[in-house]
RNA sequence: GGGCCCAUAGCUCAAUUGGUCAGAGCCGCCGGCUCAUAACCGGUUCGUUGCUGGUUCGAGUCCAGCUGGGCCUACCA
């Protein structure tokens, strides 16, 4: 197949610093084209980052920044985390770029000229945290933190007709039975179609940081349109009358195969709206869309209020790319919810590439052959059958893998490239080499030799997607070049390892990591020796208090862990106001490093008015249970100090960002 | 309220269109080997495949109900 190929992933946002979940949707992405590329086929692969929104400029307007100045602050970092990871992306775009503004101007002509664009007028909430219409119903729901980036918004907005694609949508879906992966999550979207559409607003009068629609420049692009549309305007589309663009016709062609990795929560966008709009543009629709599942970190929700947002970077310098790729590429069921467990990731490297795959290339390379055969790759004999069985297992395993691959499943392959290196290893203990060549048996030696780094060859090639370094590092062993581009390099024929070359021993592919070293590297990250979090922060899910029959503690003192289940962080104190009918009260709006400020009452009014507690960094204690106070929401408390002749809430110096933990 | 998905050995998962005694890896235990990264190889314990019925010559695999978990969705109190 030599059509040509074209991978995505999710344009991140860049509110947000980049963390495993970023790493693992880009490094799936990664996989797929390189193992394309692989095949021969022409591969085009994109990442990048969404720049524009409500949240964005509110966020920098916080900061007393520049929104273009924040972006451009903020986006390199994703940039710098892939390529750490050996992301090998074609192109990273990002939608503040004058290439992308001017595609998603010429998408939206063409849907506004198939008519399917009219001016009408909006009034709903709005989560500028979700970037987001919500329904009334969503409101209520909605927890408090949340609720309180919902707006009531009423203004002038142009409507996509949404609603005359249900049908079209449907029709497409019951044509490509696999458009949508995996199966239960294309259940839902068409769920959601058949309940029929509602025609969907894609403009915004009320802020300013997005793309100016044509013709009507009060309105920016609704943030979905504008990121959607990264898709095709970095390959140079929509093409205008006359225009070439090259990389467009060929990625984005009707028989290529076009598929976008994304995570589980955006995919109503990529399932229901892109096809929509590509449909009124009258453009090709992708091939699949691809969920995948959320990774939780050690058992644990990832989230920057329990202090487990992962950054891949000290992964990689921990364990370097490769077995980070291989970690997130073999643990969990592309599509399903998996977990992130550095205990889990330093078994399974000394399971499967210590033990496993580096020990038989160890083994191989530099003893039996060069102890015996000079390290001169020998001239197979005459085979026998266990030499065929090895063949034939290396041979199933090919196919296998890349059907899997194929099938975008990323963990099946390996497991299954590993059953190869399972089945090396037993054929080494089968045939004895060491034995053979105690015995001056030199002919069957080299058959036995030759069968096995034959083997590894085709495993050089076969990790290569997943681990692009350690396969150049297995070849050099072996004495061959790193794979190039080209022609179909996956493994067909057997016997393509040229006899009376030189193999090239080197320290270990994979040295083990020892229980001292292990302990090291989990105390590394913050966790004792079973990979659990040193100082769980997050409370287990409540189930009923347990009697602890612990030693007594003396008289008025509290354990060292009732402490910690105190949770106190740096606030910033955006704005406050008296409460109405209150004397006490201040309603104040506290940055706590949150997505959204929080609600806090606080009743220091006596004390401080208004003016002169924002602006303030105070002491919040933040896992305090929400109470309502005179009807309103309280989500913390600020901590102060007073006694008979005052109150001062406790201060922190300038320096310390909100969301800082106090301990 | 409507709908979807899942529930298989201690853990993570497999089992072609229902069809050989339900498998693999990890973990544990026993043994072997010694070329190797205290590695590798062999053997081995635990499953009435969530529960209850049904269809069938035959069901983990289909149907109904139940229990438990996850998710999508909705302008019925």
């Amino acid at each position: 197949m030599t059509t040509p190929f074209y991978v995505t992933t999710p344009i991140y946002y860049v509110n947000d610093r980049p963390h495993v979940g970023h790493a693992y949707s880009t490094v799936a992405a990664d996989v797929l084209a390189r193992y394309q590329r692989l095949r021969g086929r022409p591969v085009r692969f994109l990442t990048g980052n969404d720049e524009h929104g409500q949240k964005i400029e509110k966020k920098a307007t916080e900061l007393g920044e520049d929104p273009q100045a924040f972006v451009d602050r903020m986006s390199p970092p994703f940039r710098e985390a892939f390529e750490q990871l050996d992301c090998a992306f074609d192109d990273s775009i990002r939608t503040t770029e004058p290439r992308h503004k001017e595609r998603v101007a010429a998408l939206w002509e063409r849907m506004k000229a198939a008519g399917d664009v009219f001016l009408g007028a909006y009034e709903g909430w709005y989560s500028v945290a979700d970037e987001a219409f919500i329904t009334d119903k969503e409101y209520e729901e909605l927890d408090d933190v949340t609720r309180k980036s919902v707006q009531r918004v009423k203004e002038p907005s142009y409507f996509f007709r949404l609603s005359a694609f249900t049908d079209r949508l449907l029709a497409f879906y019951e044509a490509n039975p696999s458009f949508v992966q995996p199966e239960g999550r294309f259940n839902e979207v068409k769920s959601f179609v058949k309940q029929g559409l509602r025609d969907l607003s894609i403009s915004r009068t009320s802020f300013t940081w997005g793309i100016p629609i044509p013709g009507d420049p009060e309105h920016v692009a609704y943030v979905w349109l504008d990121a959607l549309t990264n898709y095709i305007s970095a390959l140079g589309g929509p093409k205008r009358e006359g225009e070439d663009a090259p990389l467009y016709d060929t990625f984005w062609r009707e028989d290529a195969t076009k598929i976008h990795i994304v995570g589980k929560d955006i995919l109503r966008f990529h399932a229901i709206y892109w096809p929509a709009f590509l449909m009124s543009a009258g453009l090709p629709l992708p091939t699949q869309i691809w969920a995948h599942g959320w990774l939780t970190i050690n058992g644990q929700k990832m989230s920057k209020r329990y202090g487990n947002f992962i950054p891949p970077g000290p992964l990689v310098d921990a364990f370097g790319p490769d077995v980070v790729r291989y970690y997130l590429m073999r643990e969990v069921a592309f599509g399903q919810d998996g977990d992130f467990s550095h205990k889990n990731l330093i078994a399974r490297y000394n399971g499967e590439l210590a033990n496993g795959l580096g020990n038989l290339l160890n083994r191989m390379i530099a003893s039996i052959v060069k102890k015996n055969l000079r390290g001169v790759i020998p001239a197979p004999g005459p085979t026998e059958e266990v030499d065929e069985a090895l063949r034939q297992t290396a041979e199933r395993v090919a196919r296998e893998a890349a059907a899997h691959l194929d099938g975008v499943a990323p963990y099946r392959a390996l497991d299954t490239i590993f059953e190869l290196v399972g089945a090396a290893n037993r054929y080494v203990d089968q045939t004895a080499p060491w034995a053979l060549a105690k015995q001056g048996e030199t002919e069957r030696l080299g058959t036995v030799a030759y069968t096995v780094l034959e083997a590894l060859r085709w495993l050089s090639v076969m990790i290569a997607p997943f681990m692009p370094s350690k396969s150049a590092g297995l070849r050099r062993q072996l004495g061959l070049a790193p794979l190039a581009p080209g022609e179909d390099a996956w493994p067909s024929g057997w016997g393509g390892l040229q006899a009376g070359g030189t193999t090239a021993p080197d320290k270990a592919l994979f040295p083990r990591i020892d229980a001292k070293e292990e302990k090291t590297l989990l105390a590394s990250f913050g966790l004792d020796a079973e990979g659990r979090p040193a100082a769980p922060e997050q409370p287990a899910p409540v189930k009923k208090a347990k009697k602890k029959s612990k030693e007594p503690l003396p008289e008025g003192t509290i354990a060292f862990d009732d402490f910690l289940k105190v949770e106190l962080r740096v606030g910033h104190v955006l704005t406050a106001e008296a409460v109405p009918k209150s004397d006490k009260l201040l309603r104040l709006e506290v940055d706590l490093g949150e997505d959204a400020p929080r609600q806090i009452l606080s009743g220091i009014r006596p004390h401080y008015d208004a003016a002169s507690i924002t602006g303030k960094r105070v002491v919040v204690v933040t896992n305090l249970a929400p109470r309502k106070i005179m009807g309103l929401a309280s989500q913390g408390m600020v901590l102060a100090a007073s006694d008979d002749a005052g109150l001062r809430v406790v201060e922190v110096a300038e320096g310390m960002p909100p969301g800082a933990r106090v301990s």
